[in-house]
RNA sequence: GCGCCCAUAGCUCAGCUGGUAGAGCAAAUGACUCUUAAUCAUUGGGUCGAAGGUUCGAAUCCUUCUGGGCGUACCA
């Protein structure tokens, strides 16, 4: 019961709120209307202005603010187009429906209908005629001109924040024309979208720790994707070519800055095409999104940094990275000279690191947070890639990219492996070093070997974090900016 | 998981070395027919995140818990 009195937190407003509602039923208004036809929305209604005072418009939206002067009164009303003032004047409206609307609160829904002007100050305004109370508002809104900034209230109730916050819902709006855009140009090219499972039997094409659950009808217990990629690589046996796969993966880790639980992930592959075929389709692919989206290639983030999209981007191999940052004897020391020096750069390295495992701390932790500008980390060691083939020139390498913008990996992509009898020895390498027992990390999906068995086509494949690639194009410093309904502690009642 | 920091009115915040809580916005009432952070006057509004402790006295000091932020760890 404490829990109730605790959720009617702001008792008063919502009391006296509950009682205008209650009167305005009396009167014979809903408090909850129903359809409201015609409306051309805040931002076409604007369009439509004409000097004369001629033009009418019908638009609907939530009253924001509430500028009441004696016998006129002046709103502002938003929708997902924008915001737009309007009037209201008791000569104009007569005296019942002028009371009625002068009792309304911010946060109100309401139906309008006028002629449009200009006030004096220059402001377009829709001269109120008619209105309907479409939806009434019991819970007072955020403040009008700090807005809400409290971090944890803003995703906990994020529809407060988009309703105060403009940055935050425009953060949003972009974030699906960033999404509609992929869709636009993959399917302009000839890549079909497919859909596969989430709920899976064994967790494969990444090695991260999978959410589990548990299927009663078939008394089983079941996992949620970390990845898409085995299935739909099981769809280019299946004579699919050109296919993509855009929606959520579940990583049952840490969360941070750049890591939500669930994420949502693109996988882009093409039969018949490579490593470098990927790299010239993402390449393509996020220059025209950002065109299309943003009208530019450069993107500023905060503190000054710039980044430019122009290609070509730059390309460079993994290993003359770490050249770069250790020295050019880096590969020539024994590995135990490798370690310590790593361990002098400040990293965290002990006696059973493995060698591979050496460097790629030093590439993750001091190299690649510098890659601001949009490169194509290229050749990385097998060990770290058990899904694509080997470079023909080198089997201690992988023919795969990493794509860095912004310090953080974008999307990787690789030369797929099509080879099983090679898949199968990977895939238990993996399970070696990984050193996993019997938990399902180091089970093997024979299935999907089977389906390599049956001959695979050779093909280029690549994944693209949505999420970061979004972060990258909006300037947002953190996942939970881009990410409507971020994993946060649930609250504890008691 | 670990470390550091934070939690005061619906929202944004102030509250000193311990003396019993304050502003703006929001709300209520009134004035005002071109305002736009409208203005002016009056009024109501708080378990100071929770529980315990120290003290004559705790928003303030101590302990634990809850939630959050940042960093770190986990993260092919």
């Amino acid at each position: 019961m404490e829990k109730e009195v605790s959720q009617l937190a702001p008792e008063d407003v919502f009391a006296q709120r509950m009682s205008k509602k209650d009167d305005l039923e009396s009167h014979g208004i809903k408090p909850f209307g129903g359809a409201f036809a015609g409306s051309v929305g805040v931002a076409k209604a604007r369009g439509m202005f004409k000097p004369e005072g001629s033009a009418k418009a019908r638009v609907a939206g939530r009253l924001t603010a509430f500028r009441v002067m004696g016998k006129s009164i002046f709103c502002d009303l938003k929708d997902s187009s924008g915001r737009i003032q309007i009037y209201l004047k008791k000569d104009v409206l007569g005296e019942p429906a002028f009371l009625v609307f002068k009792k309304l609160d911010i946060g109100d829904i309401v139906g309008v209908e006028g002629a449009l002007f200009m006030t004096k100050m220059g402001e377009i305004t829709l001269n109120v005629e008619t209105f309907e109370l479409l939806s009434k508002s019991l819970r007072p809104l955020p403040e009008k001109w700090h807005g809400l900034t409290d971090i944890e209230q803003r995703y906990r109730q994020r529809y407060l924040d988009l309703i105060v916050n403009d940055d935050s819902r425009a953060i949003f709006q972009m974030r699906f024309k960033i999404i509609r855009e992929i869709r636009k140009y993959l399917e302009a090219h000839g890549f079909v979208e497919v859909e596969t499972p989430m709920l899976q039997p064994l967790p494969g094409g990444a090695a991260a720790k999978p959410f589990e659950t548990f299927y009663e009808a078939l008394d089983s217990r079941m996992y949620l994707r970390v990845a898409p990629e085995l299935y739909l690589k099981r769809l280019l046996v299946g004579g699919f070519e050109k296919i993509y796969e855009l929606n959520r993966n579940f990583r049952n880790e840490g969360m941070s800055r750049r890591h939500n639980p669930e994420f949502t992930m693109i996988e882009i592959y093409q039969a018949y095409g490579d490593c470098s075929t990927m790299m010239e389709l993402v390449e393509d692919l996020v220059t025209t999104v950002a065109m299309n989206v943003l009208g530019t290639l450069d993107i500023s983030h905060s503190g000054d940094k710039l980044i430019n999209l122009a290609r070509p981007w730059r390309r460079v191999c993994y290993r003359d990275l770490l050249l770069e940052k250790c020295g050019g004897d880096w590969f020539d020391v024994s590995s135990s000279e490798r370690a310590s020096r790593a361990a002098g750069m400040g990293l965290d390295i002990t006696s059973d690191t493995p060698d591979f495992e050496v460097s790629n701390e030093v590439y993750e932790k001091l190299v690649e947070p510098t890659l601001l500008q949009p490169t194509f980390v290229t050749r990385f060691p097998a060990e770290l890639v058990p899904l694509a083939k080997r470079c023909e020139d080198d089997p201690a390498l992988v023919d795969v990219f990493e794509l860095e913008i912004n310090g953080q990996e974008i999307a990787p992509g690789y030369s797929e492996l099509n080879d099983p009898i090679e898949q199968r020895r990977r895939f238990e390498a993996q399970i070696r070093l990984s050193g996993s027992k019997e938990n399902s990390e180091g089970n093997i999906d024979e299935d999907f070997l089977v389906a390599l068995e049956h001959g695979m086509p050779p093909a280029g494949g690549m994944g693209i974090g949505i999420d970061r690639l979004v972060m990258m194009l909006t300037g947002a410093g953190a996942i939970r900016d881009v990410v409507l309904f971020p994993q946060l502690r649930p609250i504890r009642r008691g």
